[in-house]
DNA sequence: ATACGACTTAAACCTTGGTTTAAGTCAAGC
DNA sequence: GCTTGACTTAAACCAAGGTTTAAGTCGTAT
């Protein structure tokens, strides 16, 4: 099976080392393999489990709940229950999130809208 | 012209009264009055105005950039310009940032549907 | 006239999510 | 065999965005 070093895994996620050494310390990645010099081997599993670690993180899932959410993959298949309610959960959260923004978007299009008008008007 | 107190103007904001100091001492509330005994006066066109640092924020704008808008917005009419470029990049930074959030979501909603399968199986 | 609640301030504190630093280890190429 | 680059660690540091605290000042109702 093909390894990545911790420089190779962090080119592929597009993260800085320090943030995965980082996801580390923070139990993001438990089950990470060392080579016999100690450095990280990240397998192909791992850098999808960090692929999904980024989609939860970019619409805004705290660490400590990511982290919840990676120890019940640990656990295995009896937490599946939990994970998947998890998600639909967060899926709400974010879908309510986007709803909100997209309604402080348009108080802020009705701005743009007043300006555009006055200068309009400025040039008459 | 009706005043609001900071608890009045908290309350109708729903954010709480430290939050609204907080903003005076960043720059956000250049030009709210005070009464005889020191205590801010809130106006309908100050509260109209956090209206829109509340859109600002909610999409996530920095209070460093909101405040340029509201210094901008005190310079008064020669700033328009300026404001409505703002305005537009902050509305395409949001965008942006919104189909990010949609991308990340459909990813999630991927694992959802896997984990449904995977319950489905159980069952059987 | 006094107690209460709502306000004031400056400064300290807090959390989140990292990044940076300093000192050290190791493998590989020259 | 030595240098170089990629890695390791723990701990310090940072920025953003507030919140909390402590001490004090008012205005008003009793």
């Amino acid at each position: 099976m093909k390894y990545y070093s911790i420089g190779e895994a962090a080119a592929r996620l597009k993260i800085p080392e320090s943030t995965l050494r980082f996801y580390e310390k923070k139990g993001l990645l438990p089950l990470i393999e060392r080579d016999s010099a100690g450095r990280r081997l990240f397998s192909e599993d791992q850098i999808s489990l960090l692929v999904t670690v980024g989609c939860l993180k970019n619409t805004n899932m705290s660490i400590s709940d990511i982290k919840q959410y990676i120890d019940w993959v640990v656990a295995g298949d009896s937490t599946i229950e939990q994970r998947l309610d998890m998600l639909n959960n967060h899926k709400q959260v974010v879908l309510a999130e986007i709803s909100s923004m997209t309604e402080s978007l348009e108080g802020i299009q009705e701005k743009i809208t007043r300006y555009i008008k006055r200068t309009q008007e400025a040039l008459r």
